[in-house]
DNA sequence: TCGCAATAGTTGCGCGTACAATGGTTGCTA
DNA sequence: TAGCAACCATTGTACGCGCAACTATTGCGA
């Protein structure tokens, strides 16, 4: 057992500030887009399900891409379709899923929200940043994530 | 009513790559942190009470740290205590205050995980990253912090 | 000094989500 | 082709947290 590598100044300060601002803007975001009407989850399942080709999803897939639990996708889709922004249909070939489909409700929604949602975050953030800062940030958070994937891959697990 | 500005492709990237990266990570922080016995909420408790002095804190102040409302640190703290990691006690100067205080056996178990989240930190985010770019992303997220405070304490709100 | 507003914490209730168990469907293999 | 394992979604249950209501304490102004 080895002696713990702490975290220098450098790495402190990243990380700190880290943590520190994804905190608060999450929260911000989210109090925004409540003010209008919706929360941040639903939000996100209508703007997965806008981009899916014939804007629909199978329920696994998108709790994935969601990063929720297939129980947590179920009750969270209740709402929306108990709300008319997404319909339930059993796969015709294959029986066993069922796809979440956006409704025209549903798109009509998001269209009226998304302008308010992209307001929000350039004032929650974006605008607090240079281009050469979001540039930047861009490039290392998508070297990041690619890191991420690839040992993620390696191993068997997940 | 203007036409809404919607993200150009570098402010696309930087901030998909944003939510995406901070969803996943904050996830894996959890569940790393979650096989050693421990929330990363109640161990944030336990590094904030570590950090003020006295190993003390006020709970209004505590909540305001943790972002959580008054409620959601009581219940909070009410498993903290019952593991004995945390005592309540009544302010002597002012009896409506009930200052939450890091046991020593919350101490030992913070010493305990500590390293091992440190590990987590490193092997989920800054192994990803060079030197430099930490420094910068450090410095830009501080930035970024000090501007969104700023605005919040010209407005009245919050 | 009295009374009222402000402050601190807790509790009842509801919502969102994870975990474990269940039922239904598919596909592989013996 | 019969049977079994894998897969998909849902349901029961428990937990964490926010909101609103409530109690206790403090401080301030008439």
């Amino acid at each position: 057992m080895s002696e713990t590598q702490w975290l220098d100044p450098v790495e402190m300060r990243a990380w700190r500030n880290f943590v520190d601002l994804i905190g608060d803007l999450m929260l911000s975001l989210d109090d925004d887009l409540r003010d209008n009407g919706i929360t941040l989850g639903d939000y996100e399942v209508l703007v997965f399900l806008s981009e899916a080709p014939d804007q629909r999803m199978r329920m696994c897939d998108l709790a994935a891409r969601l990063r929720l639990t297939p129980s947590g996708l179920t009750r969270r889709l209740d709402g929306l379709v108990a709300a008319g922004f997404v319909d339930r249909q059993v796969d015709r070939n294959d029986r066993r899923v069922t796809n979440a489909v956006l409704t025209s409700a549903g798109f009509e929604h998001l269209v009226a929200t998304a302008p308010l949602h992209v307001d929000s975050v350039r004032k929650q953030l974006l605008n607090f940043m240079t281009r050469s800062q979001m540039d930047h940030f861009g490039a290392a958070l998508e070297s990041i994530k690619s890191g991420r994937d690839s040992v993620r891959s390696e191993l068997v697990d997940r």
